[in-house]
DNA sequence: AAAATTGTTGACCGGTTGGTCAGGTTATGG
DNA sequence: CCATAACCTGACCAACCGGTCAACAATTTT
């Protein structure tokens, strides 16, 4: 029903346009599924049926349940490294600390389904991305540490540990993704809406920016 | 070796004692099996085997997979309520949530299996527990919201959302059993030791309490 | 236009899993 | 000491799951 129109913007052709979009029907579906039912629970066929393709198309893309496991991870990996991209530009606790915490709740907004797969991950040991948490992600904490230590030492703010505060963001963002489930009955079995996401994001912008004296 | 040994303290003999010790042998190979490998991840003959008893008789105490799975997220979440006794009784935010804060940290670090289950069944969508979540949890944390709210009305603490810190609570303690292989990781790949527990807790404690005033 | 490459899929398979059960052993009450 | 009930377990089974493959369809290249 769509030879004619106007596909293959950059790639090779057809064949270029085919691969891509499978591959991210199929991680879509994953990533859901994964996110849901974990890794143990999750079985190919769910994730085939939520993609709306056969299953034997799913090994064409990913050769083993792993392979697709993986992917998934590192996605949502990359989403959660990037966030901290305004962290680094900030002149002031209030400023870096603050964009920081707003953009991991975005994350818990937008991406819950890759955040809770992070979350399985690495409760479970992180059989797959160990390798990831003992080389980009030390070398990333290491360099935000030293980032809120500088700021300490200029007398921007409360003398904290840098680690255990990185940790607390860490904890109190994710936490309406990981246990959105629960947050959701807290209130009324409902969603958040728009006007409560922004309550969230004063709460702990508040408390967390008061608590490190950085207000 | 041991049935002249003063057994049978107060059930009806040999058979009650044989029924509760296994039963707690199963359980807790369970909350270890199910914590490292989610539900769907986990087998009966490998928690059979962490028990030290033979797969069969597992389900000779717990008829399917499900009950032993129903019974250890129970167990866990009866202790995670317990947790906040000395919360009522306390007479000021700095005492009351600091107390809370301390015996939340314990759950994490002496029961870091059992957290990890409450993690993993609230982020599947609480598929056993749904029902605790809408009656006992909620008025649970309604009774603690209510409390904060008191402090605040007071004056004791600052007007932060009482439900938002209570979240925040909840994540920063936690994330120190649920993502503690990440902590681990970044820490050399040693577990925390006494000095470094303490080190967690007066960082939590410290940037609370100033973040709401309490101090 | 035909050859080659890439994409598609129903049917199939070996291995694993939760759960069963029959036949046994051990404890308890009378 | 016997009868009953509780406990134990090796062997077994049906269902399911990840993964394979052969045959076919569509696209691209020559």
């Amino acid at each position: 029903m769509n030879q004619s129109a106007g596909i293959s913007r950059n790639g090779r052709g057809k064949r270029t346009e085919i691969r891509r979009e499978n591959e991210r029907l199929i991680l879509e579906a994953a990533e859901k599924v994964f996110a849901e039912a974990g890794f143990g629970g999750a079985t190919m066929q769910v994730i085939a049926d939520q993609a709306g393709l056969p299953k034997a198309n799913l090994h064409y893309y990913f050769a083993t349940k792993e392979d697709l496991y993986r992917q998934v991870v590192r996605n949502i990996f990359e989403i959660w490294l990037h966030a901290a991209d305004s962290f680094d530009t900030a002149a002031d606790p209030a400023e870096g600390i603050g964009a920081y915490i707003d953009a991991k709740l975005e994350i818990s907004r937008h991406h819950p389904f890759g955040s809770k797969v992070w979350a399985s991950e690495v409760m479970h040991g992180a059989p797959v991305i160990q390798d990831y948490l003992e080389t980009t992600l030390r070398d990333w904490t290491e360099g935000r540490i030293a980032a809120i230590q500088r700021w300490i030492d200029q007398g921007k703010m409360a003398p904290v540990d840098p680690r255990h505060l990185m940790y607390m963001i860490w904890a109190a963002t994710q936490h309406y993704a990981d246990f959105g489930h629960q947050v959701e009955t807290l209130n009324s079995g409902k969603p958040l809406d728009d006007r409560q996401w922004e309550e969230v994001k004063n709460s702990i912008r508040t408390i967390v920016l008061r608590g490190i004296g950085a207000v």
